[in-house]
DNA sequence: TAACTTCCATACGCAGGCGTATGGAAAGGC
DNA sequence: GCCTTTCCATACGCCTGCGTATGGAAGTTA
């Protein structure tokens, strides 16, 4: 699986375990001032210690970006996946899901990967997967709300393009605005 | 108006004149590889001359980078207003922008600026100029069109962003389905 | 305690991209 | 026909960030 062809170590998986933190610096970077401030010196800096950490852990800065993307890729479908200790009615589920979209944006990856990966085959490629998966679990959704294939397919598609697009939209609006704006919204894709 | 202080030209307006080439070679350099592929040096010979050229019009790199950007603001407006040769039924002109976002998806410039501006506060907020500039219009259609003004607002909003999502997404599909299905997505949001 | 592994510090070389200094060619003005 | 202005070429210095070489400290194993 990696690349790194060094002897393997004795214990079950304590390559990642330092690793790890730089993996996390660099979203957290990325978050605050795009793919361009995920620099290994800063990272270094952030971490406080020097680029001879990161040159044991990791090859060199583009292969480290390539993990750094799977790794937001696994933490993200196992965030969608699994934060759904929702409610059990799939109209109540949509809204929270959607009131979900709204609360998280300002915390949100998204705007951030896909302005890095826009330009790179591969990793759009990787984030089109995520896409995917997220839209499955939003048609179903709709489907379980009672709507036809064609049907379900169309709101998912235009709620999860408008959540998306919200991201990138800067919003001075207070949450509870934002909030009942989305409500009304969600009713407008609800309409049989 | 203009930072440089050397003599004013004769002419009305000749500082534009070669500048504009600069201008348009980075927003194409922008849009093919992102503000990262957008260097004085290769611009310069992506242009057939030399960096003396570069800086004689320009003072730096930054003053240029905010110079691209209030190009695109310039011609964005233009663009969106001035493109309304659009039929005269306001049901008809909704469609028929939504039809334009579709077909221009690839050749649009929002997610490249997007990417690029998002970490700038200052350029932020003039592509929130922007969005501010079409949001309106849009919300002006619906309203025309026979909607209320929150509904109006409520349409508009979830159709600029569902178009600015539709961006930053990989489509694989071929242009007549999209448009079968953006058709939809229109119907959807022409209920009452 | 000697050897080995793991993890990081220090120091350096190197390339790329920015900006500047300077000269020069072409095109008018007078 | 000179002088000025406009525009660009050439050449250079500099700084930043990447990668590498090497050594060393702490823990582990035998």
């Amino acid at each position: 699986m990696s690349t790194r062809d060094s002897k393997q170590p004795k214990q079950s998986m304590p390559e990642k375990q330092s690793g790890k933190s730089w993996l996390n610096a660099a979203l957290q970077a990325l978050a605050e001032g795009g793919i361009d401030q995920v620099r290994v010196e800063w990272l270094a800096r952030d971490l406080g210690v020097t680029k001879g950490s990161f040159y044991w852990h990791f090859k060199d800065r583009e292969q480290f970006l390539d993990e750094v993307l799977n790794y937001w890729a696994e933490q993200s479908t196992q965030t969608v996946i699994g934060n759904l200790s929702y409610p059990d009615d799939p109209v109540e589920r949509i809204r929270a899901v959607a009131e979900d979209i709204v609360r998280r944006n300002l915390a949100n990856m998204d705007p951030h990967i896909r302005s890095w990966t826009q330009y790179d085959r591969q990793k759009t490629r990787v984030v089109a997967r995520i896409d995917k998966i997220r839209f499955e679990f939003l048609r179903d959704l709709f489907r379980a709300a009672g709507f036809s294939t064609d049907s379900a397919n169309l709101r998912a598609q235009l709620l999860y393009r408008y959540a998306l697009g919200e991201q990138f939209i800067l919003v001075r609006e207070p949450m509870n605005k934002r909030l009942r704006r989305m409500d009304a919204q969600v009713d407008l894709l609800l309409q049989q």
